[in-house]
This record gives structure tokens, sequence and C-alpha cells, in this order.
DNA sequence: ACAACTTCTTAACCTAGATTAAGTGCTTGC
DNA sequence: GCAAGCACTTAATCTAGGTTAAGAAGTTGT
């Protein structure tokens, strides 16, 4: 249950009290794989934090194609944040790959949080931060790099993920298809 | 000079006093075109709010080809976050594109703003957080739009830029080679 | 225990965009 | 005023990665 609070003190430190109020204005839900905790079209209500289990946000265009935008595991957070943002529809899905126990943060109460608990401001403003930091570089990696390279990138920044999530999110998170990843591994292992 | 200011109070108001101690803590600087305000390899220093001319960012990948992250007229904020955040050597480069009015709001300074006001904490998190909507958008684009699509996008986006900025620059920040950029262009217009 | 589905692979063929190279106007500095 | 660079174009050729299609294994539900 307190995997959340670990993760904000690696960034700012709460008194007991305010350990407390937070824990009061979240809530923890268990999810089946499979299951579509946010679809395109809905309004994004909640930020998402894993306790456990993986999951994943993408959308799909025009083609019916997928694309992933990113997955997260234990210690992760997720969320669609233009919608969050905006409380328009977004177009972001976000599914849960593997069985998973995630904590919820209304965006009432996240607001709510800002103004009564000032160091959580700042421990989104850092994550927000990092996240952007994150985006840019894989932007540029996108531009710049080959497949291959950006594979590679991947492997050594999320060695966990490699083993458990099905191979075609992986080609869709570094921008290839499915048969092209296959055949790029297969000229890998070559080596 | 207070351009900076009205663009704060679209997010937060500043009492005269926070407004006071606020433009005691930037600096402003005129830049000639063509002039380098970052370097890669060096550490980023500031926060840059442009008054007026056109800067843009950009990394040099091994190949010695230039890749466009970023433009920023008057109104926009730029710097090399990765940088600034960590303190570390960045891989970015600032140009100026166009006669530049800059101002120069210090990592120390910034800090410090946030304790002393933190509504300005407030401020630049809302900031970080559009920007980040801003780069997730891009880089589902490049991961599902045809190049022909990004810049359709890019044009509708920045209107502005396309009649003042080397067209070359804008083929980089869209992913695509001035050849090809070139080539696609006169194909648009035959329509 | 079997049907239905999903994931992954392989292979032939295709195309968006890259590369190379040459040429045309421009600015810009001296 | 002219040489040296830029910025842009055009065109031929090339290639990383896409598309289509089919089959092999593995997984899932009943």
């Amino acid at each position: 249950m307190d995997r959340i609070l670990q993760n904000i003190s690696r960034i700012v430190a709460l008194t007991p009290q305010e350990q407390e109020l937070f824990l009061s204005k979240i809530e923890t839900r268990d999810y089946k794989a499979k299951t579509l905790i946010l679809n395109a079209g809905e309004i994004c209500q909640y930020s998402y934090f894993v306790n456990s289990g993986i999951l994943r946000s993408f959308n799909i265009n025009d083609n019916i194609v997928e694309h992933v935008l990113a997955f997260a595991c234990h210690g992760w957070w997720i969320s669609d944040m233009y919608s969050l943002l905006s409380q328009k529809p977004g177009n972001l899905f976000i599914e849960v790959l593997e069985d998973a126990e995630v904590v919820l943060l209304s965006k009432e109460n996240q607001e709510q949080l800002y103004l009564e608990i000032p160091k959580l401001e700042r421990f989104f403003r850092i994550l927000t931060e990092n996240s952007l930091v994150a985006h840019q570089e894989r932007l540029m990696d996108n531009l710049s790099l080959s497949a291959e390279d950006r594979f590679e990138k991947f492997c050594s920044k999320y060695p966990t993920l490699i083993q458990k999530v099905p191979q075609k999110h992986i080609a869709s998170y570094i921008g290839v298809t499915p048969e092209f990843f296959s055949k790029m591994k297969a000229r890998l292992l070559k080596k």
C-alpha cells in the first residue's frame, strides 16, 4: 500500500499527517489482464500509479494500427495527460497487460492536494519535468536513430519489459511493424 | 519588458510586489542572428523566454546531421531541459535564427522563486505539463503519420514560422531530409 | 481435448523517404 | 562588384522498413 508513499519520498518528504491525508485521497483497485481501464473518447479522470502488474497506453489511428505511447510497471505513473489536463475526450486507451494493482488519484483530489500540501505540487512538477525530458530524448531518437539502435536502447533502458510484454507491443513502441521487428531480431541474434 | 509578466498572468496572478521580485531575478539580452546561446557539451544554466526574434534548439548526431527539437518565437520558453535539470553537459545547441531579445532566468533564481512565490512553481508545473502533452502528440504523430501529414499539421499549428525560418529547419523538425521536403512541397503545390 | 484465437516467423514484393550529385539563384562579406 | 557561401531544387539511384500472405506454435476458454 505504501509503495506510493515510498515513490513520493524519493523526491519530497511528507510528515506522517500529510501521508495520512494523501492516503485518504487515493483508491486502490485490482484489474485483470486485458482490462481497458481507459477508452479513447472518454474523459480521463485519474492519474494511475502501478503497484504491481503492467499497463500500456496506446492510440489507434485511421488505419486501425495501434501505437504504444508508454508502458508502466510497478512504481510508474501513467495517464492520458492530454485528456486529464484538458478534461476533453482523449484518444488514448490504457490497457492492463498483466494482472495489476493500481492506485487511482482523481484530478479533483490531485488539485486539492496541491493546495493542502504544496510539496505535492513540487513532486508532480518534478515528475512531469522528468517525463518531458524522457519524451524529448525519445523524440530525438526516433528522428535520428535506426530501428536497430532504438531497439538496443530500449533493451538497456527497460530490460525487464522485454521478457514480460508481447514483442509486437515493443515493436509498436519503437515504431516498427511486428514483421520487421521479427526480422530485425533474427538478424541481431546472428551476430 | 513585461511581455513575460503577461505570459505568466495567463496562468497565475502575481501581486505587484511579486512581479517586482520576479523582475529582479531576470536579465534581458539581445542576440544577433546566428549566435549560439547554448552549445552541446555545456551545462545549461538558464530558462530562456523569447521577447522577440526566433530561436531553435537542435542536436547533431554522429552522422553530422542536425535534428531540430524546437522553435521558439515571441512568448515562448526554450531551454535544454535535460541539462538544466540534471546540471550535466547536454547535447542540444540553441541558436538564434532571427535577431532576438531574450529573457534569462537562471536555475538558481528559478528555484529560489519557487520558494518565495509558490504560484510560480504552479506556473512552471503547468507550462511543463503542456509541453509534455505537446511532445506526446508529436511523438505519436511521428509514429503514425506520413511526412506529408506531419507537414500539414505543422503548417496549421505554426503558420507564422513557415515564412520566417529556412525550410531545411522545418524539414528537420518534421523528420525528413531537405531534398525530400522540397520534392514533397512541389507535389503539394500541384494540387 | 479440441476449436478459436493470438503471437511470432518467414519470405516475396513494394514504397516512402534517403543518398548522391549537379545546378540555380540568393545573400553577404570584403 | 564579385567571390564564396547559403538555401533550394531536380533527378537518378538506393534502402530501411512496410505490406501481404501463409504457416507454425503456443495459449485460452469451454
